[in-house]
RNA sequence: GGAGAAGUCGCCUAGUUGGUCGAGGGCGCACGACUGGAAAUCGUGUAUACCCCCAAAAGGGUAUCGAGGGUUCGAAUCCCUCCUUCUCCGCCA
């Protein structure tokens, strides 16, 4: 969440940077800052009244010792008690307005970010390779998957329901051999891996921005309020130094973390429903950095660069647009997207999302750290990145790989993980 | 899931008839003294958030003893709920 400071001091430029989100914010940003300066109202009442009580508790036992009366201090105390209780019941529920909408409000998009209206307005920065060409007609990976027997939605379908996937045979293999190469290429370049849990609590999701806004977005345990199926590692991994001070000279602190990812796909019914693009539940290897603010943008560029790492080891044709301010995500103040080339798709589609926080993930997480022990700790900030999404990885593989003969080679880097050059029918 | 025990300032620990306890001691850490330098020793300091004041510094105040509620003029201390950890039992990969 945002600084309310920074609503306070210059509530024309939160404004005006909503509004570059196509959000129209003014009136609860006016709304807030009624509330802040009634806040501090209500505070500086309450605690006077509260530092009489305490001198008064100070007092009483020293009047009892002196064998003096206190009936009359404990009188007046009692009545300062009523007026505290009911003063500071009122200076909650202000503050419980105020996180609300303070909850409800996305972060500011950095100076660099285009401004646009949505994702047609987004920014091509880079490319790597060309589009694949074929001197066939190439096919779509579900039905390569179908014909060479290693994807089978048809089978989950029975199991569970839509949008989920059995990999069989090498399909499973390749799966597998993916999230090992990506983890071991980044763990080579100074990530430390780590392997998370799946479910993570209330406050996590909140620290990291899925809630409260996007509480749809997640599945919820049915037997447990708080627990949530992680939608990426990113939860996990960026809450493991929650409520913590952090060691400066230790910045950036680097993750790389394999997950199965699980979303509702709330309102998405009817997208990218044949093949692995868009499912309930997905692998990904993620990349999470803990940052000093004062060179968060430069890490932004290498964990981007990280994840193109991998493509270009695969050898897959991708690119990297920095979204618009129309299109960016809730916490983040600054994306870019790496696509991949989808033969399928004809066109450049999204396999990893690299993003800087700021300090809007930190603030609600209260993620920080101390640069000298002299200092007053300052909030870290938080970056992360997929590197990459491992579905969308075996689609592009699949066609960008595809024979004319219908097998689909194994990119080189692969080989010693899959144990074959490659995929054929017969396995 | 059942039965017990426990959760205090980075770490260890004191704190039970509720009152001058944000909280003592030790360790650690920082700075200083001593030293040619170091060790040892001695001294000083050692949380976080917010509010007021303020150009800033300084200063004043409030809150925080696992979390949340309650009793009370007043709670680390009493009551309730929850969480976590440990031990034993059950169950299980």
């Amino acid at each position: 969440m945002l600084d309310i400071k920074v609503i306070k001091n210059d509530p024309d430029r939160v404004k005006a940077a909503m509004r570059s989100r196509n959000m129209d914010l003014d009136e609860t940003i006016d709304r807030l800052l009624e509330l802040d300066s009634r806040r501090r109202e209500l505070k500086t009442n309450v605690e006077e009244l509260r530092a009489r009580q305490n001198k008064a508790s100070k007092d009483i036992p020293r009047i009892k010792k002196e064998g003096g009366d206190v009936e009359a201090v404990l009188n007046e105390m009692k009545q300062i008690s009523d007026t505290v209780k009911k003063l500071s019941d009122e200076l909650g529920s202000i503050e419980d307005e105020i996180n609300r909408l303070m909850f409800n409000i996305p972060n500011i998009p950095h100076s660099s970010v285009p401004v646009g209206k949505d994702d047609s307005d987004n920014v091509e920065i880079r490319r790597f390779g060309t589009p694949t060409e074929f001197p066939f007609e190439p096919k779509a990976h579900w039905d390569i998957g179908a014909e060479l027997g290693i994807l089978d939605p048809e089978t989950a379908a029975k199991v569970t329901g839509a949008r989920f996937h059995f990999y069989k045979g090498l399909g499973a293999r390749l799966e597998r051999a993916i999230v090992n190469f990506f983890l071991d290429t980044h763990t080579k370049h100074g990530y430390t891996e780590v392997f998370p849990p799946f479910i993570a609590n209330r406050d996590s999701m909140t620290a990291t921005g899925q809630l409260p806004k996007f509480e749809e977005d997640a599945f919820k345990l049915a037997n447990n309020e708080d627990y949530f199926l992680i939608p990426t590692a990113e939860v996990p991994v960026t809450n493991m130094h929650r409520d913590e001070i952090l060691d400066g000279s230790k910045l950036p602190i680097k993750y790389c973390a394999y997950s199965a990812c699980f979303r509702a796909e709330a309102g998405s019914a009817g997208r990218d429903t044949r093949g692995l693009i868009r499912q309930h539940q997905f692998n990904k290897v993620e990349l999470v950095k803990f940052a000093s603010p004062e060179n968060s943008y430069d890490e932004l560029e290498s964990l981007t660069a990280d994840a193109e790492r991998v493509l270009q080891l695969l050898g897959l044709p991708y690119r990297v647009v920095c979204l618009c301010t129309g299109d960016l995500g809730f916490s983040s103040a600054k994306t870019y997207d790496i696509e991949v080339w989808m033969p399928s798709y004809g066109r450049y589609l999204e396999i990893s999302s690299c993003s800087n926080f700021e300090d809007f993930q930190a603030r609600r997480g209260m993620i920080r750290f101390k640069a000298d022990i002299k200092d007053k700790p300052r909030l870290v900030h938080t970056l992360n990145g997929s590197g990459v999404a491992v579905g969308r990885t075996v689609a592009a593989i699949l066609e960008n790989y595809q024979n004319a003969d219908g097998s689909v080679t194994v990119p080189e880097v692969l080989v010693p993980y899959m144990g074959c050059g490659k995929i054929t029918k017969n396995g």
